[in-house]
DNA sequence: CCTAAGCTTCCTGCTGACCGGAAGGTCAAT
DNA sequence: ATTGACCTTCCGGTCAGCAGGAAGCTTAGG
C-alpha cells in the first residue's frame, strides 16, 4: 500500500501521515525501489488507534508516549490508563483556573452594570481592566500553579 | 527615560517592551541623537496597564484591541465591557469542553478500574483508548464546535 | 509517447509571547 | 584611552500540528 492509498482509507491527508512518522508516531516502512513508502495494513489499525486517542483528548507527544511505552510489541494499555490519569489531573486543575477565570470577568461585568466602577481618571487607566485584575489575583490565591 | 529604566521600572524586560512595540501595544517612542529609545513617564502607566489587564487573562491581541480601540485619546472603558464579555463566553464554551473530557476521562478510568474493559485484542488495539474516544465523542454531541 | 496523477524531499509559515545571542554603536566614569 | 554597562538591529528557536508549495521523479493508462 502507498500512501496515497493509506491516505485515503484512513482519513489522514498524506502530508499528515509523513509528519506522523517524522515525529515518531508512525514507524519508517519500508520503500519500493523509486523510494515510494510501502506500508502494511497494520499501519492503518496504528493511525486508526491514533485517531482514537486524538478524539479522547490526547496530545501527539502523549499519543506518542503511549505508543512507545511498551516493552512488548503491542500497546501497554495499564500505561494509558496512567497517562489519562495524569492528564485528568491536568484538565481539573485547567478548568480550576478556568474558573476562576471565568468568576474574575463576571464580577467585573457586574460591578460595572451595577455602576459600582468609578471613572476613568486619565488615559492609560481603565477602572474595569483594574477590577478584573484585582479580581482574578484574589482568586489565584492558593492555586497550585499553572 | 531610557528602555533600561523603563524596564526596571515596569518590571517588563527590556526584550518584552520592545516586542511590545513591535506588535503596537507601545507606540514608537522618540528616539535620542544616539538612536535610543526615549520614553515619557506615561508609558510606564500604560505598561502596568498591560500588565493589568494581563493579569485578568487577556491575551496580547485582546489587549491591543482594547489600547486601540477609542477614538479619543484614552481608553475606551464600554469597549473594554464588551470584550469582557465577549471573553467570558468563550471561556464558558472552553469549561464546558473540558469538563467533558474530564467526564470522558473519569469513566473511563472508572470503567478500567471495576475491569469492566475487554482485553487488548491485538497490538496497537487498546480498549482503554477506544472507551475513552467513545465517550469523548458521545459527549462532544451537539456542542455548539470548538 | 504523452499526460496526469501520485510520489519524493525540502523549505516556509502559521499562532502566542516571548528569550538568547551575535555584531556593533554609545555613554559614563576612571 | 579604555573599560563595562547599555543600547541598537536582526536572526533563530521554542511548543503543536500541521498546510502550502516548489522542483523533480515514477507510474498507470490510452
Amino acid at each position: 500500500m502507498r500512501i496515497g492509498q493509506l491516505a485515503r482509507a484512513s482519513g489522514f491527508p498524506a502530508k499528515t501521515i509523513r509528519y506522523y512518522e517524522e515525529v515518531g508516531l508512525l514507524p519508517e516502512p519500508s520503500r519500493e525501489a523509486s523510494g515510494y513508502r510501502s506500508y502494511e495494513s497494520s499501519q492503518l489499525r496504528r493511525l486508526e488507534l491514533i485517531r482514537l486517542a486524538k478524539t479522547a483528548g490526547l496530545s501527539l507527544s502523549e499519543i506518542a508516549d503511549i505508543l512507545g511505552a511498551g516493552t512488548g510489541p503491542g500497546v501497554d494499555c495499564d500505561h494509558a490508563v496512567a497517562l489519562l490519569t495524569e492528564k485528568l489531573a491536568r484538565v481539573r486543575l485547567q478548568i480550576t483556573e478556568l474558573q476562576q477565570l471565568e468568576a474574575a470577568l463576571e464580577h467585573t461585568i457586574q460591578a460595572h452594570s451595577r455602576h459600582e466602577l468609578p471613572a476613568s481618571v486619565s488615559p492609560d487607566d481603565c477602572p474595569v481592566i483594574e477590577r478584573a485584575a484585582q479580581e482574578r489575583a484574589r482568586a489565584m490565591e492558593g492555586v497550585p500553579s499553572e
